[in-house]
DNA sequence: AATTCCCGCCATCAG
DNA sequence: CTGATGGCGGGAATT
């Protein structure tokens, strides 16, 4: 073990010292890659020396083999590093000695092909470097224990500069997430201000950015703007002071001004607050970088332009990892622009707004079946592709054929009309839950009984609220806690988002729904599995690959990473055949129907969109009473009908009678128990659930065992295998729960939720949102996991989280929630791919308790191999070298 | 060629 | 002065 250390610290050393030097080789660079008949690349590896090389200046010995190496080829030295990939250590020299070796090594045999991949520039990205970061410590960590973040510590482990600690920390600070305490030392917060924080931004971004944003959004969906001309003048010069208020809250070192208030801190605080502010919740880089310059505004030299846009990079690669956006382009007249998308929880969601419409319409009649979602954007996307409406942004695929039409342009349309849609039936709902926010309003189903209203659906956020579905919301973002992932349910649309980034997954299915009517549908849990695993780096891609697979074919295609291709790229048709089969076994997510007005539709000509299929059948298979589990077998058929139609489906006018009529018979009763239904496939992974709508709130608590006998309104039909778990429906509210707390109120709330997302996983607890109060300590002896229940496996680390988040909530007291395991199955179904799982519970697990440092480096699987050894010896240093 | 964004120099800041 | 921070921009990797 001493050893081990010795060469572990050497390493850092070397490094250390290679560094210094390095400054004055940077003007060699060229002649380096002139040479290059060595080195390809830069080596990051190597030192610098190498290239000095050429300089006057005498080797090093290290030069020496560098110096081999390289000639040996440059092959070898990608395979070296692709090695490297994982280890956190340092990318140096380390490997100086046993680069030598293995280069032998390769000599003689080829290596190469196993590591094809190699440790590109990605492995070493900023955000796959913030994922790690982020895996390190909890979401929403016990109010009890602060976490210190050491940089150096943390640096050495992810085997960074230290440097790239501070990009992080930076962001993450702006957000609230840490804050430094002291030299060297940040303590983490987690999320649990988050909703505030944003809050504070959203507000102080109106202020700021209001009117530019909206300026510039308008100028840029219909014409083009000239860069700065038009900014400047809207802009106020109000922006000189630095953010508000946040930026100092925290701080405690904070003093002001000095080159703080440029900070990356700064922007990206602004840079959260355009997203914020903006309707559309995209926002291009450009503008951004437009907007931030701020300062002068004339001095629009390029140069400076290109430095920020570096910056947003820098930032934005925290936020994606954050979960916060996602990187879509956006196309113009001018052509395609990168941009962001805001993905994270937003206060005032439109979608509540959708909802809320969507109810309304129902109640008046409508019956079209409608779609909603519940947080961000994405679900609007989500939605988009349900309906066969072209979704918004990226994920706009053609849907139907026509390749002649803009399709862009309508898509855009498209989402100017939900915009617009929500905001209107914003004040409507505004309206309307003022007059009666009764609680009638919140229907069992309901999720947030909050009282306040509109505030209900805003601040409970999606995510939290709805542990049901929403589990995911959060995963995406986060790894870290466990939470997150939790098993995003996946619909079968939604997962189109990107692939790229797993983040973006996250989606869940889930919805809120004001009245009683919705239904909601959960698909399998398969993804879930995926999203938790998304921290980490490389996998991500794979990752995503696979769950666009899971998914259903509308909804994803991109499989390729991040990019995503323009957003008109076509859907269905490219999509592989197999690959949709494939979405279809196991896919079959939920998606919420709701009945819906007719106008939801809008744009999407087509009216059928798998959603809706689903719903037809099941409505005719299920009873409305309360289906039993015994439907699932029938709608496994059917799903993969539907699957097919609905890959099929262009055809947005021919929604399948059945359903039409179904939901006009809702339509005529709207209280009708509706139910929803989820079936995913069988086993495994999904649930089912059936709710019915108008239920009354008590009813819904079920085990999962007692499911089809309950009287309940609602039912929830686990699938076979699944069916161990429980199920937890409060009843929102109503019933005999105690009423909501005071709730501390949405805030506190809605993070309670999320967190109990995690737990959610599994459990689904449909309920108040009272219910959740994790404040509580920590349970006392929480077993989540049982034996019963197959699934469970949750890494303690994972076990142990939930426990204490749902312990506390009264709901859990009442009986044993089984947190779904997360990894279970989801993924695949059956599918061997098992695997995963395991890397994933490492992943989150906390490195502290579980002391898995290394689960990160998982990702990659077998390249992982080579790298261990570096790997091990950092974990072995990091953990205990005793 | 454009987009991304890693790397790390070096100016500042803090002690 | 030394070490901690972190702005900044070159230029390489990717698209």
């Amino acid at each position: 073990r001493n050893a081990v250390m010795e060469i572990f610290f050497i390493e850092n050393i070397f490094d250390r010292s290679r560094m210094a030097p390095k400054t004055p080789i940077k003007n060699e660079p060229v002649d380096l890659s002139k040479q290059k008949g060595c080195t390809p690349e830069r080596n990051p590896i190597t030192p610098v020396k190498l290239i000095d090389r050429p300089q006057p200046d005498p080797w090093t010995p290290t030069a020496n083999l560098k110096m081999l190496v390289s000639a040996a080829s440059p092959d070898m030295r990608d395979r070296e590093k692709k090695k490297e990939l994982f280890r956190p250590i340092e990318n140096s020299e380390q490997s100086d000695t046993p680069d030598l070796l293995q280069y032998d090594m390769v000599d003689d045999c080829t290596v190469d092909e196993f590591e094809k991949q190699r440790p590109s520039r990605k492995q070493k990205s900023l955000g796959l470097l913030c994922q790690k970061f982020l895996a390190r410590y909890p979401s929403y960590p016990l109010s009890t224990e602060k976490t210190t973040i050491s940089l150096d510590e943390v640096a050495s482990i992810l085997g960074v500069e230290r440097r790239r600690i501070y990009d992080i920390v930076n962001v993450l600070e702006s957000l609230h997430l840490v804050s430094r305490v002291a030299k060297n030392q940040y303590c983490w917060h987690g999320r649990h201000n988050l909703s505030q924080t944003l809050k504070t931004l959203q507000e102080a971004g109106e202020l700021q950015y209001g009117e530019l944003m909206t300026f510039f959004q308008h100028k840029e969906q219909d014409l083009e703007y000239k860069f700065g001309e038009r900014k400047k003048e809207t802009i106020p010069d109000s922006q000189d002071r630095p953010l508000l208020d946040f930026s100092e809250s925290d701080c405690t070192s904070a003093s002001a001004n000095s080159r703080k208030d440029k900070s990356l801190r700064i922007m990206s605080q602004k840079f959260v607050m355009l997203f914020l502010v903006s309707k559309t919740k995209i926002v291009t880089l450009d503008i951004a970088a437009k907007i931030l310059i701020e300062e002068t505004q004339d001095t629009v030299d390029h140069s400076k332009f290109k430095t920020k846009v570096r910056r947003l990079y820098d930032i934005a690669n925290v936020l994606t990892s954050l979960g916060l956006i996602k990187k879509v382009h956006v196309t113009e007249e001018r052509g395609r622009k990168p941009a962001f998308k805001w993905i994270g929880p937003v206060d005032q969601c439109q979608d509540q707004v959708e909802v809320k419409d969507s109810v309304n319409a129902l109640l008046r009649g409508a019956c079209a079946p409608y779609q909603i979602c519940a947080t961000g954007k994405q679900r609007f996307t989500r939605h988009a592709s349900f309906n066969g409406a072209q979704p918004c942004e990226g994920t706009r695929r053609k849907v139907s054929s026509e390749p002649n039409s803009p399709r862009q342009e309508r898509q855009d349309e498209y989402c100017s009309k939900m915009i617009n849609l929500a905001a209107v039936c914003r004040q409507k709902i505004e309206e309307d839950s003022s007059s009666a926010r009764k609680p009638s309003i919140t229907s069992p189903l309901s999720l947030l009984p909050v009282p306040g209203d509109s505030e209900f659906c805003v601040n409970p956020l999606p995510q939290a609220v709805f542990p049901v579905v929403q589990a995911d919301v959060p995963n995406l973002s986060l790894p870290n806690g466990v939470s997150s992932q939790a098993l995003q349910p996946c619909t079968p649309t939604a997962s189109k988002t990107e692939n790229g980034k797993p983040t973006l997954l996250p989606n869940q299915p889930f919805l809120c729904f004001p009245s009683s009517s919705l239904f909601m549908l959960c698909g399998g849990l398969q993804e879930n599995n995926l999203r938790e695993t998304l921290p980490t780096t490389g996998d991500v891609g794979k990752r995503s690959v696979e769950a666009q697979a899971a998914v259903p074919p509308a909804a994803c295609q991109k499989r390729s990473s991040h990019k995503c291709a323009s957003p008109s790229a076509p859907v269905d048709d490219e999509e592989p055949a197999a690959k949709k089969q494939t979405m279809e076994q196991s896919d079959v997510p939920l998606s919420l129907v709701v009945p819906k007005s007719p106008k939801a539709e809008s744009t999407p000509g087509s009216g059928c969109t798998s959603a809706e299929h689903l719903e037809a059948f099941h409505l005719d298979h299920a009873s409305p009473a309360a289906p039993e589990a015994a439907h699932k077998e029938s709608t496994k058929p059917l799903d993969s009908q539907e699957q097919e139609r609905w890959s099929q489906n262009k055809d947005p006018d021919e929604p399948s009678p059945g359903k039409e009529q179904i939901s006009k018979e809702n339509a005529n009763q709207p209280f009708l128990p509706q139910y929803l239904f989820v079936q995913p496939t069988a086993g495994l992974s999904s649930f089912n659930f059936l709710f019915s709508a108008n239920q009354a709130p008590g009813a819904i608590s079920l085990a999962a065992s007692q499911l089809p006998s309950l009287s309940v309104p609602c039912v929830v039909v686990p699938s076979a295998a699944v069916a161990s778990f429980p199920l937890v429906c409060s009843p929102t509210i109503t019933g005999p729960l105690s009423p909501v707390p005071d709730g501390s109120f949405s805030a506190a709330t809605s993070m309670n939720f999320s967190m109990s997302g995690l737990a959610s996983t599994t459990p689904v607890f449909i309920g108040t949102t009272a219910v959740v109060t994790p404040k509580v300590s920590p349970v006392p002896s929480v077993d989540p996991q049982q034996p019963a229940h197959p699934t469970l496996h949750l890494s303690p680390v994972l076990a142990r989280s939930c426990g204490a988040v749902k312990l506390d909530s009264p709901v859990c007291m009442g009986h044993p929630v089984t947190l779904l395991k997360l990894q279970q199955p989801s993924s695949t179904p059956l599918t061997p791919k098992s695997i995963r799982p395991a890397h994933h519970e490492a992943f989150f697990k906390t490195p502290g308790s579980l002391g898995d440092p290394v689960a990160w480096k998982k990702n990659e699987g077998n390249q992982t191999r080579n790298a261990s050894s570096v790997q091990r010896r950092l974990e072995i240093s990091s953990t205990s070298p005793d």
